[in-house]
DNA sequence: CCACATCCATGCGCGGGAAGCATAGCTGCT
DNA sequence: AGCAGCTATGCTTCCCGCGCATGGATGTGG
């Protein structure tokens, strides 16, 4: 004598489509085995809750307010049954070039120690946005901050900006350059990666501005065409410390403004854990 | 392929038990059928939420938010249930004496084009707090503010207070008597109504005060008792002008303060149109 | 170290009940 | 009055959830 989950979906489904047999044919059962459906409910509630002729069919106030409830149930449900579920899959930290640098481990390390069932997968997706705007990942780390209103951002921390030159480039044995020297002697094209805004050539003033660029989509291509002499690039800090590559010297640039690594997670987030995994981000990076 | 209420429930009573031997007593149902409905709920949702060996038995993190999540979920079914029965049922209110007088048939008339799907039961029940504390009424009218801290109470509007007095009684054909001179001529006791206040001795001051009193339980009693001459009584204008007895004259007592009458209802409403009907109520009286 | 106690999982057969089909009953319309 | 469209009911079938019996795993005590 209980009242099920398909007593809720038939009262909502008849509600909905205003008659017994268009809502037989949306649930895909035939009118009947509704109708029977509708009459156990009552019976099992005890209050009459459709008032129905061959004409006419409403609810009455009891029918109304179970309806009521029955559809924030329905809805509580849905919403109990994807938190389980997204809650089994691993969080997903999505990042374009490498972020997060020294702390990487730490962070790593410590998430696992306080939610040892709540598995991080790491993955690069080259994208503006790492994989948040397609749903690919759940939380991500930028170096720009995106115009989507869905994605909320906050700024982490700053680097030092450094240049990627050929390793035999003139100004490669360097310990330090300035902006100006790199547009001058070797005119090199500047290789520009779009979808992390750190190496734009908006960092030069416009009449410095080195005077072609090359778009690579990702670090190795980035790599690649510096070591091979056909273009330098500009990075954070943090990119040649784990990128490194045998064609390729880093040299920090004194006069270029630090880069901005940015936290960024979906405005309603795709998995139950991701407001903590943003506190244990900002905690590593401040600690 | 749905997640169904008996799921939850499952999955509620194992966690309680601890095993699923115990659960399956306590649901009244074998051990095999739990254990495969266990199982089928974890193919539903897709993931493991039971950890379980023939040792050992505990939720996994998944199991325990679909365990937080179902909880509120049969609850939240038991309250839409509770509620939409109680909708269909009518609207009890209580009173002990005649209250609200001439207001009440404006008042029943009001309810009845607002709500014409909550029939309203007045009902005369002869106790402190008009069938309130018993679960007998959904609201009361009262003369007295009961001290149950479970009901919460109002104060709707005052009435005079007139003396009731047997039709040969020296003052019975007074235009307005003085609460002194109840108390002199023929020394007749008081009739007391303990459950409705207002006719107490403490109206008079103690050097004053009727030597006698008579207690009786409900309307009728006092009535009688005053028309055979055996008694007089004092109530609140109300009660003389729905209650005449042809042995009983009534008549205003100028020196007596007024008398209060209070709308009570239940800290916790037993119908779901309690508040609507207790703002019916103050409007009907302030109209 | 083995028999035992205890718990969960699985195979099997049965019975209740929900669904489909066919049809009857009702009601507003032309 | 016949018709169109809706709901209710009788009958049959079939699925699935249950109980029973049993097997497998694991910690325990003689």
């Amino acid at each position: 004598m209980d009242v099920e989950l398909r007593h809720l979906k038939a009262l909502a489904a008849i509600a909905e489509a205003g008659t017994v047999t268009a809502a037989a044919a949306r649930l895909h059962v035939t009118q009947p085995a509704l109708s029977r459906t509708l009459a156990q409910l009552e019976a099992r509630v005890g209050v009459r809750l459709v008032d129905r002729s061959s004409r006419h069919l409403d609810l009455t106030p009891a029918g109304a307010t179970l309806l009521g409830h029955g559809r924030a149930i329905l809805a509580h449900l849905d919403a109990a049954l994807a938190d389980t579920r997204a809650l089994s899959r691993p969080l997903r930290l999505g990042y374009t070039c490498a972020v997060l640098g020294q702390q990487t481990v730490p962070l790593l390390r410590s998430w696992r120690r306080s939610h040892p069932h709540v598995p991080l997968e790491v993955v690069r997706q080259d994208n503006h946005t790492a994989g948040l705007a397609t749903g690919d990942t759940d939380v991500a780390v930028l170096r720009t901050r995106p115009r989507d209103p869905r994605i909320r951002t906050e700024a982490l921390y700053t680097e030092d900006r450094i240049a990627a030159l050929p390793d035999d480039h003139p100004l490669a044995g360097r310990t330090r350059v300035r902006l100006a020297e790199l547009t001058e002697n070797p005119r090199l094209p500047l290789a520009v990666w779009p979808e992390t805004g750190t190496g734009s050539p908006d960092l030069w003033p416009p009449v410095q501005r080195p005077s072609r660029t090359v778009e690579v989509h990702n670090v190795d291509e980035w790599l690649n065409i510096i070591a091979t002499g056909d273009a330098f690039g500009i990075a954070a800090a943090g990119t040649g410390e784990s990128h490194g590559h045998p064609g390729v010297r880093f040299v920090p640039v004194e006069d270029a403004p630090a880069a901005t690594v940015y936290l960024a997670g979906p405005a309603h987030p795709t998995h139950p854990r991701t407001e903590e995994f943003m506190a244990a981000v900002r905690e590593a990076v401040s600690g």
